[in-house]
RNA sequence: GGGGCAGUAGGGUAGCCUGGUCCAUCCUAGAGCGUUUGGGACGCUUUGACGGCAGUUCGAAUCUGCCCUGCCCCA
């Protein structure tokens, strides 16, 4: 279950690089034997755990958890027109209970608007009822047939955070756009992955949205990889699923409705991100493990420095850190590198010498080595790890910031998405952009672009020269 | 959607064309014992596989068909 040894294919091979270091740093092992299905070994699921830890806690402010059921029935199912045409051939049917055909089949959900909607149908019944906000977290089913890829692209999405809100007034449901795009940055930032948010083309959007707007992170291939959506769906679904309200006035309303979620890619980007050559770099915030002790036991002085370094780790987990003393019976060397493919922030070595001096070592997992005194030990600790999340974060934007390149032609958009993402000026024409994925090999990712790496602004369209916008051009997963 | 390559023990490979002494082999893999220990220690012993189903055959890792899975390239 584990390889500990030999290098890691370089971090510019990404492919490779990617595919080795999901089995090496045991975070999904690929092998189940059904395409697209993939098992969370339990070091990932840990740092799922707690990566949507920090999610749910962002939720759980103005929303409520709630579980919808997997199995939707073809009759909702079919209900509304655009939203069908969108999942159509890629939802999983279950058409049998035992040698029994079924009377009414039952789609697997690929998203679950229209499981949630005909409840709330039920349950909205005035203007005190709103607005409602509810989410979940549950496996969604997609019958891909592009390849699939772990964490990336699935056929079981096994973490899909989705969340489903009502609203009396469009402008309330807007303003939720806003909220949930404020949340999702927030979380980002707490993982210190960099996102740029843009507005996706109309021909993009989610089926049976008024408009998506989509957080997307760069890959080190340069492609863009989204990693999370937000949609207003305005009265689409409410009038399809009959989600009314009485206003204060005694009428009937429509209701207004967003809906936007987060799946797994969001532990890919952390992979993708802060990942190196030697393996994992994880946030604090996320890794498993946070702090491992390793002991330099020298023959003579073994229990001396067990005893030192048990004492520390107990100090170190009573200060809330989460700390593994490895003491296993092999050379020093070999757990640096064991601990590095897993990602862990913080090495601390303790041995003969620092004993001696009343010290101990700390390295960084981008390799920053402190010599800490031993009696403020913990304080120290604490400002090294917030340096070194300062530190990643720095990188991540840096790495990000040189993967965007502004483009005045398509000669210069066509050489700026072979490394990374291209901001260009562009009218809003479906006719211009397909010329311009044409030409360069890549897609539309966005307009209304929000980023504090983006300068934003207005100027000639690259294809037909008349008034444009900034909008982004990528390679996309 | 189209095309290509591949699947042999935990990982990496040979064998396949030309069916049979094949008890295959290597490892930074697992188990055990001993000596070691400030950046991947060493010795000895040992464990373990031919992706699945069918077919051809006296005999299949090898030939045939179908399926499954993975990777790469193109739309």
């Amino acid at each position: 279950m584990e390889e500990d040894t030999g290098a890691l294919p370089r971090k510019e091979d990404f492919s490779r690089w990617y595919n080795e270091i999901l089995w090496r740093a045991e975070i999904m092992d690929v092998r189940y034997p059904v395409k697209g299905l993939y098992v969370w070994y339990p070091h990932g699921f840990a740092v799922r755990k707690r990566a949507y830890g920090i999610l749910q806690s962002l939720m759980d402010r103005d929303h409520a958890e709630t579980m919808f059921p997997l199995l939707i029935p073809e009759t909702e199912f079919m209900k509304e027109a655009t939203h069908i045409k969108g999942f159509e051939d890629e939802v999983y049917w279950v058409t049998h209970g035992g040698k029994n055909e079924l009377e009414v089949p039952l789609a697997l959900r690929p998203t679950s608007e229209t499981a949630i909607y005909p409840m709330y149908s039920l349950w909205i019944r005035s203007h005190t009822d709103l607005p409602l906000k509810l989410y979940q977290i549950v496996s969604t089913f997609r019958y891909e047939t592009k390849h699939t890829r772990p964490l990336i692209r699935l056929r079981e999405i096994t973490s899909f955070k989705e969340a489903h809100t009502v609203h009396a007034t469009r402008e309330e449901a807007a303003a939720q756009v806003e909220v949930a795009l404020g949340l999702y940055k927030e979380f980002y930032d707490s993982l210190q992955v960099p996102v740029i948010i843009s507005r996706r083309p109309d021909w993009d959007k989610f089926p049976g949205a008024d408009y998506t707007i989509a957080v997307d992170t760069i890959m080190p291939d340069g492609k863009t990889l989204q990693i999370g959506t937000v949609h207003m769906l305005g009265d689409h679904f409410s009038r399809t699923y009959d989600i009314t309200y009485e206003d204060a006035d005694g009428e009937q309303q429509y209701a207004y409705q967003t809906c936007y979620g987060i799946s797994e890619r969001s532990i890919a980007a952390i992979i993708s991100v802060h990942g190196d050559d030697k393996g994992l770099v994880l946030p604090p915030a996320v890794a498993p493990t946070q702090i491992v002790i390793v002991p330099i036991i020298i023959g003579k002085r073994r229990d001396e420095v067990l005893s030192a370094a048990t004492a520390l780790e107990e100090e170190l987990k009573g200060a809330g850190f989460s700390v593994r003393l490895d003491r296993r019976d092999i050379r020093p060397g070999a757990k640096y590198y064991h601990w590095e493919m897993r990602g862990v922030p913080l090495r601390i070595e303790i041995g003969p010498r620092d004993i001696d001096t009343n010290t101990v070592v700390a390295v960084t997992r981008d390799g920053q080595k402190t010599k800490l005194d031993r009696r403020g030990a913990t304080e120290g600790i604490f400002s090294v790890l917030a340096e070194f999340q300062k530190r990643i974060h720095g990188t991540a934007q840096q790495t990000m910031a040189d993967r965007i390149t502004t483009a005045r032609t398509l000669e210069e958009t066509a050489l700026a998405v072979k490394s990374g993402v291209a901001v260009i000026h562009w009218c809003g024409s479906r006719e211009c952009a397909e010329k311009i994925e044409t030409a360069v090999d890549a897609s539309i990712l966005g307009s209304d672009i929000r980023s504090d790496q983006i300068a934003v602004s207005d100027g000639p369209c690259v294809v037909c020269g008349g008034e444009g916008r900034s909008a982004l051009v990528a390679r996309t997963y």
